[in-house]
DNA sequence: CGTAGCATTGAAACATGTCAAGTAAGGTGG
DNA sequence: CCACCTTACTTGACATGTTTCAATGCTACG
């Protein structure tokens, strides 16, 4: 990366806000058009449907671009919360306007990274309209597990899922009774064990076959991307 | 539009191929990197898991660029396939990258119109995860309505669905018999009309407030994009 | 006129949701 | 340090929505 778009980024992170575990950083149908980099802390994105019920679109993890569907909608479709205490880098949508101009390298990141979002979106929603509650609740874990280990190489086949059984059913479209019982499942089948918050995959082979999970974030191939200025 | 912008966008369209319906475009794992404008037809993107069972995952309409993901992704992770005989433009991932470094105001565009689809998304996913099967129907009446009233204004409360009800069916996560039957009873219920292909929303108001659905194409806020070129 | 794909319908099986009760763990005020 | 309270987890019995399987009818097309 080039000295002046190293620089671009680090004036996008010049400010920072706290979220405390539960705080709300957006509400759906808010005015706000700023958007966020996720410094640190695990957040989410969910709906929330007319009958109450819940549906968590997305997680989102250290690095991860939030609220940029403040680019189109003048209110926001999505409420964003934090999972756990979080740090976020709130910037002006024409701070972003700012870059694309200045740095087409960076833009064409940008955009790179939004079709990343969306294929794990695509996944997500092929396990929700045509996998097994086993499978979802599987491939959910297998997800974290690897987002985890992206922010720190040291984690193995054990890691501490910060999530209720509730809200695991909001991700994966089912009740938390049910999410209960498919855990059980899968540790009576012997692919993980579990310790209060702690999960520990057993059988990743296994696992992955009876998930359909694949790891979107690996494999890139970015070869095209303009020069860096 | 600035005559330069312009000019470009005429020539990411300058070569044309024809897709048969029931083609296929882009096959999943193609190592194809080519993207494409959608000049006309109806496409649909899909994947197919283990078990043979398909989730189709968006429908395209004249004027969508199709074929991102390859902007990530060596291998494509999604099949793209004619449902009408379709005219598409390819060009390739460098030509983007041009217009990217020329033009910041059609690359904040592209950049924009990926987060209408993402948020699209999103809703099918929450319909996925937290809505019954006689919402998830009739959310897709109403979704296909909208985009081909997009392309043809003249488009009133009766429209024709080009789908069988098996795709109907991989669109919405069901099978194509429970399909019908939700089809039966929105008809019974006085909210839709069917004579063959066509269908007709009789109750508009009925079926917005039973689906959730939102129109992800109105109510647009592009005041921040950068000045054109 | 035959054939192939699609739509329709019924009956039964299955997966998941709902409700209810009980247990374990953690935080807080006395 | 304890008693309490809240929140999350666990489990069972039952209800419901959706799928599966199978049979039939319809329509278009060669």
């Amino acid at each position: 990366m080039t000295p002046a778009e190293r620089d671009t980024l680090e004036r996008l992170e010049e400010r920072t806000r706290t979220v405390r575990r539960g705080g709300i950083l957006r509400r759906s149908n808010d005015r706000s058009g700023e958007l966020f980099v996720l410094r640190s802390g695990l957040m989410m994105t969910y709906v929330l449907l007319g009958d109450g019920s819940r549906q968590i679109l997305r997680f989102h993890f250290p690095g991860d671009m939030l609220g940029l569907s403040g680019l189109v909608y003048p209110e926001a479709p999505e409420t964003i919360c934090a999972v756990t205490e979080s740090v976020v880098c709130p910037f002006e949508r024409s701070a972003l306007a700012q870059l694309v101009e200045a740095h087409p390298r960076l833009a064409s990141m940008i955009l790179a990274y939004g079709q990343i979002d969306r294929v794990s979106l695509t996944d997500r929603l092929a396990a929700l309209g045509r996998t097994s509650a086993k499978a979802r609740v599987g491939a959910l874990l297998l997800e974290w597990r690897s987002r985890l280990r992206a922010g720190d190489g040291s984690i193995g086949e054990s890691f501490s899922l910060g999530l209720t059984q509730e809200e695991v059913g909001d991700a994966t479209g089912l009740t938390a009774v049910h999410v209960n019982r498919m855990l059980r499942q899968l540790e009576e089948e012997g692919l993980i064990a579990r310790e209060g918050q702690r999960v520990t995959i057993c059988d990743e082979r296994a696992l992955m076959a009876a998930t359909n999970y694949v790891d979107r974030y690996r494999d890139l191939d970015l070869g095209w991307l303009p020069a860096g200025r």
